[in-house]
RNA sequence: GGCGCCUUCGUCUAGUGGCCCAGGACACCGCCCUCUCAAGGCGGAGAUCGCGGGUUCGAAUCCCGCAGGCGCCA
């Protein structure tokens, strides 16, 4: 491999919201490209587009990478947003402008690019008129060729112009996208579109050119919607005599109803996400199983052999809709692979979220009954509240439920029997509680489904819980009597 | 409307001329295990490979049309 043939891809979101899953898929195939090849990632962040900024934007991006665990070698520093590191930084685009403007000069003046006077409210009105006329609405090029004096006419009048790229009348333009092959469009479908806003400010097409040329960068791996633009940058390589880089366009990401996936349906901020308790993990491995495959049957996949494995060539070029229920099935398998210790760890905040300060050895002793029941750490919360909760309390619907098939005396005097059995039981243990209770349902003449799940619910106030004697156990001698008794209660004032 | 991209089970996908009357996974159904729920095991259903033409002894795979979906532009 030659001196300057090293990989360089970068990840350029603008710092308008929440980053969500779409972008972030974008990102980790980045990422993953980048150390595949032993490259470089970097981070861009675009922010010309000054009316969308959103305060902490920015922040919320680099946590999300960082969560996923996709460092950037380059951009801003994590710790530092206002810093940078690399070397071909700034890495932030409001702080290029100078660049941008001296690079829209030099087009200007090499003939490639021209000043445009045209106030909005013209373009507004041919706009509609193309519209009346059923053509596709586009710039006139009423300014491509203004003489000078025009131009120090308008100048005069105190306007200040936008630069306008002199897109080619004709011929076509293509490029080699990594995925799709050859793309072809004529140039007479492309207008003269703006390169400077009359502020100053670049307009994207110029802004991301400009740095990824800056930046060195090899390879521009981004989403299929920026297919259509592809040609306006490709002509302003061109434009500029540079070397355009390698194309490959991802397939995006669909919401269920197979359009683009936004707010509207599945699409998830990665706050969201973890705040549902997935794995970052689990969502690497399925983000990176969303359009990409390892063969025809591998669906878990570790860091490093997607690092070892991930190529353009297995990308798919159509679109993928984003299935929910396979990254639950997903996370609760790395759920299942972590080791006790780390998954207590990674359950408190969410028990602490829902039961204030929880004990940490309660969670660790309650981790092996949650560990294969749950998909999702924040589902811990449900399947084991009854060990963390002050009381609970069990409907008298589920009390007496579809699975007793007794009346509320029978239930109560069934609920009479366990409880004295148990309070005359020498050890608290799962063995001994089941040793005492399993019997007790032959005594009763009663089935021991029926007899553990009146006591299941009486105990845990939930019809579906872990092991009834282990849920006992962990629950201990006095919460359990005491939760027998209020039940035993409840019951009589039915009775009355 | 113009331009572009895409098209294999409900979903994610394997498949690059014969191994495919199409394989895996999620979801679904059934059975086993079982105190509920899971997890696990076993089994099942589910795709005329968007449609129509070609090329070929042979096509999901190559070519040409068409259709649908989606995206971008405004």
């Amino acid at each position: 491999m030659g001196f300057d043939m090293s990989v360089r891809v970068r990840f350029p979101p603008s710092p308008t919201g929440e980053p969500h899953v779409g972008n972030l898929r974008t990102a980790l195939f980045n990422w993953l490209f980048a150390r595949h090849h032993g490259g470089a990632f970097v981070l861009r962040i675009e922010d010309t587009d000054r009316e969308r900024l959103v305060p902490g934007a920015v922040e919320a991006i680099m946590d999300a990478l960082l969560w996923l665990g996709l460092e950037w070698d380059e951009g801003p520093d994590p710790r530092d947003p206002s810093r940078d590191v690399g070397p071909y930084g700034p890495y932030v685009q409001s702080r290029r402008l100078e660049l941008y403007q001296q690079e829209a000069r030099r087009l200007v003046e090499a003939g490639h690019a021209y000043y445009c006077y045209c106030s909005p409210e013209r373009l507004e009105q041919v706009r509609r008129e193309q519209m009346a006329r059923r053509e596709p609405p586009r710039y006139d090029r009423r300014c491509r060729d203004l003489s000078e004096g025009e131009r120090r006419e308008m100048e005069a009048q105190g306007v200040t112009p936008v630069v306008r790229f002199r897109t080619p009348l004709s011929g076509e333009t293509s490029f080699h996208d990594l995925i799709r092959g050859e793309i072809v469009v004529r140039n007479d479908t492309l207008d003269d579109f703006v390169l400077l806003k009359s502020d100053g400010y670049p307009v994207y097409h110029l802004a991301s050119v400009v740095d990824d040329h800056h930046m060195r960068i090899t390879h521009v791996l981004r989403g299929e919607e920026w297919i259509p633009s592809t040609p306006r940058h490709v002509l302003l390589y061109d434009a500029f005599g540079w070397e355009p880089p390698q194309f490959a366009h991802l397939p995006m990401i669909l919401g269920p109803d197979r359009s683009k996936l936004s707010k509207r349906h599945g699409d998830m901020s990665v706050r969201e996400l973890r705040e549902r308790g997935y794995l970052p993990e689990a969502l690497f491995n399925f983000l990176g199983l969303l359009g990409w495959s390892l063969d025809d049957h591998t669906e878990i996949i570790d860091r490093e052999t997607f690092i070892r494995h991930f190529d353009l060539d297995r990308v798919s070029p159509s679109p993928a809709i984003f299935n929910q229920e396979k990254l639950d099935w997903m996370n609760g398998v790395y759920i299942r692979s972590l080791p006790p210790e780390e998954l207590a760890t990674r359950l408190l905040p969410y028990l602490e979220r829902s039961f204030g300060r929880v004990d940490r050895g309660l969670v660790a002793r309650a981790v092996p009954l949650l560990q294969e029941r749950i998909r999702t750490l924040a589902e811990a919360a449900d399947m084991a509240g009854f060990l963390f909760a002050e009381r609970v309390e069990p409907s008298l619907g589920d009390l007496l439920g579809k699975k007793f098939t007794g009346t509320p005396g029978e239930a109560g005097r069934a609920l009479l029997a366990a409880l004295e059995r148990l309070q005359g039981l020498e050890e608290w243990t799962a063995q001994a509680l089941e040793g005492a209770l399993r019997p007790l349902a032959a005594e009763l003449g009663l089935k021991t489904g029926d007899l553990f799940m009146l006591l299941r619910v009486a105990v845990t106030g939930r019809t579906v819980s872990p092991p009834l004697f282990q849920s006992m156990e962990l629950l201990g001698r006095e919460r359990t009597l005491g939760r027998l008794e209020a039940a035993l209660g409840r019951l009589r004032a039915e009775t009355g």
